[in-house]
DNA sequence: CTGAAAGCGCTTACAG
DNA sequence: CTGAAAGCGCTTACAG
């Protein structure tokens, strides 16, 4: 590969003038400039992008730290990572925690894998990334990160209270306001709830959120139509199934995500019933096959492209100092309605 | 942050010598070494990568060229990458060529992509990194990608002609064929397959299985039992609509991917017919969902995970030079049994 | 308008 | 066993 004083000596000039017309960064006569030009077309000269990043002190690379590619929001946070950043000069160093098996419903232990994060953290620093995003795969508050010296960082998909971080997440407890509202508008009353796991943060906002909308209609909900699951299709069937083995059964379930949703679906089959018709349910996130199940499921979208679009501007901005931006941005979700809600 | 040459003042050494110390390249005296160990830890030196490669000529990054970290395979392909660099010393470079909505069922078109993908991969060489991984969406054949300068790269989930450029992908013929089979064994004689887009390699290799098995089994194909779909949701329910209008319907489908198999679950449930008692399916993919619908569907699942390890092997085989290893690694698949089968 | 030179932070022959 | 020095490939004051 050849180099700038390849083609310096080739054009019989020196390397700072070469480094001038290549990057425009001072004025050089139009004899010259042409004249490496034509030098750097023939040689198809293409700069070493290390020894630049070496000289001026920054790599136009961000580090993306996920906890792992696999999880349900990440590859479309880093999708939104990458079409923010297809307008500048950055990369990006990706590096996957991969602990989605070792996390998996087990939200209070991130702390125990504080280590491998941190040192993730420092590799990346050691590669000198102009900042750092995390993403995370849980609305999640996330505490003990190393704080990386001298170069921003962003949380996308969890919130920290490491001050001066900026985070972006989405209206979680809103969103399950909202959809809540949807069952109530269509009459529904006896409603009720297959939660996630009672450790996690979504469950509890989606929680709140359900109760606060309960209430704000004046509708009442018996202890026992709060069912608790995982997150998992098991216990989203299992759940459903106590709920229709009631005297009072509801009318319609919120299921706090689209794989519950679907074991609630397989529940109320095996009990036969049929959807919307006996029972609305409705569920959370969008995920794809939430269009092809029987009745395709009304649910709520996660904002997750936006997510990633929004923490790489927040870091590129904090990058270039243009603006210290607002600390914690809080994204809407979208309600798609599909064919799995009926009125009463 | 500090560098080698603060270490050395504070320790009272050379440089070089603190180098020796770090690296282990050299016999030290047990004082010098302790000296600056302790040095080290004080200040928290951390190496400078950047500097590092420059010098050594080598960054010990991997670039991941995806098609789309979005389509289906890819985050899993990555994982199985990331997994097997966790021994090694490398990182990785990652660039989304976004191109899932743009390639979305235009199987034949990679052509016209080719000058983005070229871009990304001149920017990877100019980032000196040591090797390239190109993750590709469909079983494809590439060519006319250009081949980087110096380093090696490895296409996984897709071909090349390339010379030298190892590939590694699935048994696709294969185990369109296996699953056939897994169909004739259960006594089924009419067979219908609902076929994805048919510019599309993938679809072509499966129907050659789906035909070498029926052939196999001395059974007879009627012309119209072969229905074109395109992949989509939609496609596979109107092309199961047809089989099922026909006055001999099939007793089972083949459906060559996941969404379209749940295309058929929605059509034989419009005809008032349940799967499998009145009909068998099977799909191809094993999707998460697959598992999720009722009743869980017999597909078959795709070594997403261990294509992006054998790639990663092979492409740090070609790094460090051990071994130039097979050309073309193709992995065998898993039939995964659930209950969308029945024997006549 | 152009160039000589310093320097980013490392590693590694080479000399002592 | 240790160190002075060159050099990886760039950029950028500084001088002319």
């Amino acid at each position: 590969m050849s180099t700038m004083k390849d083609i310096a000596n080739l054009a019989g000039v020196s390397v700072a003038t070469v480094s001038y017309v290549l990057n425009g960064t001072k004025k050089v006569s139009p004899e010259v400039e042409e004249r490496v030009l034509k030098i750097v077309q023939k040689t198809h000269y293409q700069p070493n992008t290390i020894a630049k990043s070496l000289r001026m002190q920054r790599t136009q690379v961000i580090g993306v730290l996920v906890e792992d590619i696999r999880g349900m929001p990440v590859p479309e946070i880093v999708d939104g990572i990458n079409e923010h950043l297809e307008q500048g000069p950055y990369q990006v160093l990706l590096m996957n925690l991969r602990l989605l098996d070792k996390l998996y419903n087990r939200y209070d232990q991130l702390a125990q894998y504080i280590d491998p994060i941190n040192q993730a953290i420092i590799l990346m620093e050691n590669a000198r990334v102009d900042g750092i995003i995390y993403v995370a795969m849980h609305d999640r508050h996330i505490k003990g990160v190393r704080r990386p010296v001298h170069i921003p960082m962003v949380y996308a998909y969890a919130t920290t209270d490491e001050a001066e971080t900026p985070s972006v997440t989405y209206e979680n407890e809103r969103s399950a306001y909202e959809i809540t509202m949807r069952l109530i508008r269509e009459k529904h009353v006896r409603i009720a709830l297959v939660a996630g796991h009672s450790a996690s943060t979504d469950a509890k906002l989606r929680l709140d959120g359900f109760m606060a909308a309960m209430h704000d209609a004046g509708l009442d909900i018996p202890g026992e139509y709060i069912r608790w699951g995982n997150w998992e299709y098991q216990s989203g069937r299992e759940q459903c199934d106590r709920l229709l083995q009631m005297s009072v059964r509801p009318t319609a379930i919120f299921a706090m995500n689209d794989v519950m949703a679907t074991g609630c679906y397989r529940s109320i089959k095996d009990h036969g019933l049929t959807i919307p018709t006996d029972i609305s349910v409705v569920g959370f996130d969008n995920r794809e096959f939430a269009q092809f199940i029987n009745p395709p499921l009304t649910t709520v979208e996660l904002p997750n492209r936006d997510i990633g679009m929004h923490a790489a501007e927040l870091l590129i901005g904090r990058i270039e100092k243009e603006s210290v931006e607002e600390q914690a941005l809080v994204l809407p979700c979208r309600i798609i309605e599909r064919e799995s809600v009926r009125g009463i």
